[in-house]
DNA sequence: TGACATTTTAACCATTTAGTTAATACATTT
DNA sequence: AAATGTATTAACTAAATGGTTAAAATGTCA
């Protein structure tokens, strides 16, 4: 009558999966045990057997969240064998179609580590999460050499960030400012992936 | 033995006041309120005789932040009576030293359209929040006159909101990886007003 | 097959939480 | 000062929620 044992660790991941699914919408305060356990269609009590409990669920998806939001960004400032406007150029594309399929990514980042900072510097460090400067240092090195405006190399990647997130987190606000339907929507994305350097590049390059 | 009563509506006041900083800290999942109660030095019963539940309270509480967060916005977008290098210099001095002072206030509003898209569209009714396009049109009219560059006005548009914004919801991620210490924080925030425009003038203006 | 370990469930428990009630304090008006 | 309406409180209630327990189902392997 009931369903037979699950392959090794399947219901592990039926249990992560979930638990992404829910953690992501609604956040850690929004979130409900019971709620997850449906959406995986198991037993509550057997969430508190693979996860002991909220937390620990919750660490976990946090952690793959950050993870998967992050790794683009440490790609961009590391990699040493890309120019500076490869780098940018790579990270806007790499981003913006990475995230689209997981929209919901850097909202559900944000406001836990805003919720918790201490929990960011936590990870970071279990993680290894330390960012490299490579692309801060390359353009310090191309405006010494005469080739860049001179720019305040933090401000100018902090602007790029900027504008391949915020419109993950901002949707609703501007595609009702903006009035974009949400048809348009789609290419409203695919355009600044090409846009964002345009625009980086505007500001960085000699005229 | 009791307090004396308070003058006039100031029972009132202290309650918002309470609930916009748990609320802005907290969300509406995470805020209890008996926190609030608590925060506003009264009684939770009270809280119930003024505001009828916690619904009506927080709807209260995210009116004001919408107000408040979507004013600069909508003030840049519309003022007929200046230009489009005006606009832009007034919005990012005008919205960062604002928000500035409350710095929790994008990131609350943001999350709390992303739990309920559906809010902004009904307050925006209410609240007559139509935000003008005069902005948009202008920038539109200075391309066809040859004196900008012909770059898609909403996109210029999201990206100078993007780069305001962002830095307050990224505070965390962006000083661990830009290795921006608290007291350099407020410097670089300072830089950002005058830097943001120059970046949108060279996207914008021809060289 | 049957003993043993692992996985899964139903039912339960303790605590937290939004909201209510009924009584009390206070101010105002007569 | 008595009467009346408003503001405030302490104590309570019902529902929701995270977590536990003990038993049942399932798989493994001697």
């Amino acid at each position: 009558m009931k369903q037979p044992k699950q392959p090794e660790e399947a219901t592990e991941k039926k249990i992560l999966e979930a638990a992404r699914t829910v953690f992501h919408r609604a956040g850690y305060d929004g979130a409900r045990m019971q709620e997850i356990a449906d959406e995986a269609g198991i037993n509550k009590a057997l969430l508190h057997y693979y996860f002991r409990n909220k937390d620990k669920l919750f660490e976990a998806v946090f952690r793959e969240a950050l993870r998967r939001n992050m790794i683009p960004l440490m790609h961009m400032m590391m990699s040493a064998d890309t120019t500076v406007e490869e780098k940018i150029t790579n990270f806007a594309r790499n981003y913006i179609e990475t995230i689209r399929r997981n929209p919901e990514l850097p909202g559900f980042i944000i406001h836990e580590i805003n919720r918790n900072p201490q929990r960011l510097v936590e990870n970071a460090k279990t993680e290894g999460l330390v960012i490299p400067q490579t692309l801060i240092v390359q353009i310090g090195e191309g405006i010494e050499q005469g080739r860049y405006n001179p720019v305040d190399p933090r401000q100018l990647v902090v602007s790029l960030v900027s504008m391949c997130i915020f419109p993950f987190i901002g949707r609703p606000m501007i595609q009702m400012a903006m009035q974009i339907s949400e048809h348009e929507w789609d290419a409203f994305l695919e355009e600044r992936i090409t846009l964002i350097p345009q625009y980086i590049f505007k500001i960085l390059h000699k005229l």
